[in-house]
DNA sequence: CATGGATATGTGGTCGACCAATGAAACCCG
DNA sequence: CGGGTTTCATTGGTCGACCACATATCCATG
C-alpha cells in the first residue's frame, strides 16, 4: 500500500451516513433487478408505474397521471412517448381541454398486465426473501417514514405550500399525523 | 365508455409489490435530496461516491474504484471525464500497466471533503428523522438483507461464479453467514 | 370583454446508469 | 516464442430523471 490519501485529512473512519449510503446501493440493485424482469415484457424500469397506472385507472388526463407517479411532468412526457412509439399507450387531446391529453393503455399493452404484475411479484418476493411477515411489516414501516422525512425536504425553501409532495395515496385512515417533528437541529 | 378501465380485467385490488414500492419512491427523493444538498459544492448525485472514495484512498487504479463503488465501468469512465472536466480530479497513466489509469482527488477538491461528509451527515439525520437508535439499526439491518437478497438476482443465470456483486464492504466481523438461503420457490 | 395568473404539456440540455461491443495491453500456456 | 484468453478502459447508444424555460390554453376578475 504505498498509496496515500490524497488529502492530509485523516481517512474518515466514519464511512458517511451508513443508511443512506444503503438505500443508494439496494435502490440500485432493485432497479437492475426490475429491469431484467421487465426487460422480457419489452419494458424498460419506470414505465411500469406509468402502464400499471394505465391500466387501473383507464384512460386519464396526462396530470393526473403525472401526480399519480409523482414524477417531473417532463419525464412523464417522455415516458410517454416512447409508450407511444412502442404501441403500448394511445394519447389523444381532451375535448374538454384543449390544452390537456388523454392517454389510454392500448388493447395490446393489456396482455402484458398479468405479466407485469407477476415479475413485480417476483420481485416483491426477491428482494424479501428471507424476512418473515414481521420484518416486512417493519421495514414497510421504516421505509414510508423515511420517505414522508425526505418529502419535505422537497419544499423546504417554499415555506408556505403545505403538502406538495406528489404521492398522497391512503386516502382513508392509514396516515400517521400525530407526530413530533423531530428536525435536524442544524 | 368514458372512463373505463382499458382492460377488461378488474383493477387489481392489491398494489403490487407494496415493499418494491417504497423502495423506488423513497430512493428516488433520497437521491433528490442528495442533490439539492450536493449542487451547492459543486457536485452531482452519484459523484460524491467517487470523490469520497478518492479522498480517503488516494490514488487508486480505476478498475479498483470502479469495484468499490460497485457501478458499471463504463458509468465511472464518464463521470471521471466528467469530474476531471471540473478540476475534481486528475488522470495519469499507470507507469506498471500501460492499460490501467490511476486516479486521484486533486489538491483543489481536497476542500470539499468535510463538507461532502458534512451534507452526507445532514441527508443521514433528515432521512432518518423521527426514528430512535433502535429503529435505525433495524432498518439498516433489514435494507442489508434486501440488498444481499438483490445481489445474487443480478448473476441468477451465471449459476457458478460465487459471489460477485461488487461492494464486498466489512472485512470484519459484521457479516451475518449463517443465513437460510429462502430462495422464492418460483 | 380584456388581462393576468394558474394550469397542462412540451423542449432542450445535462447527468447518471445501463448494455453491447471495441481496442489495447498484459498474462498464461503449450 | 506465438496464440488465445482475460483484464482495463473507452465509445456509442438508449433510457430515466432532473431543471429551466417556453407555449398554449383556460379561468377568474376587473
Amino acid at each position: 500500500m504505498s498509496a496515500e490519501p490524497a488529502c492530509p485529512e485523516p481517512p474518515s473512519t466514519a464511512s458517511g451516513g451508513p443508511v443512506s449510503h444503503s438505500i443508494s446501493r439496494t435502490a440500485r440493485l432493485h432497479r437492475i433487478a426490475a429491469g431484467r424482469l421487465l426487460r422480457d415484457l419489452g419494458l424498460y424500469p419506470g414505465q411500469e408505474f406509468v402502464m400499471m397506472h394505465l391500466w387501473d385507472a383507464g384512460p386519464v388526463r396526462q396530470s393526473e397521471l403525472i401526480k399519480a407517479v409523482g414524477l417531473d411532468p417532463s419525464t412523464v412526457t417522455k415516458t410517454l412517448q416512447r409508450l407511444e412509439q412502442s404501441g403500448h399507450v394511445r394519447r389523444r387531446p381532451d375535448p374538454a381541454d384543449r390544452r390537456a391529453a388523454l392517454v389510454e393503455a392500448t388493447g395490446r399493452s393489456c396482455g402484458l398486465k398479468a405479466q407485469v404484475e407477476q415479475a413485480w411479484q417476483r420481485l416483491e418476493e426477491i428482494t424479501l426473501a428471507g424476512l418473515d411477515e414481521p420484518e416486512r411489516k417493519e421495514l414497510l414501516r421504516l421505509l414510508d417514514r423515511v420517505e414522508v422525512n425526505l418529502c419535505p425536504q422537497a419544499r423546504e425553501e417554499a415555506q408556505s405550500a403545505a403538502q406538495a409532495c406528489a404521492t398522497d395515496r391512503a386516502p382513508d385512515g392509514s396516515a400517521p399525523p400525530g407526530d413530533r417533528g423531530a428536525e435536524p437541529g442544524a
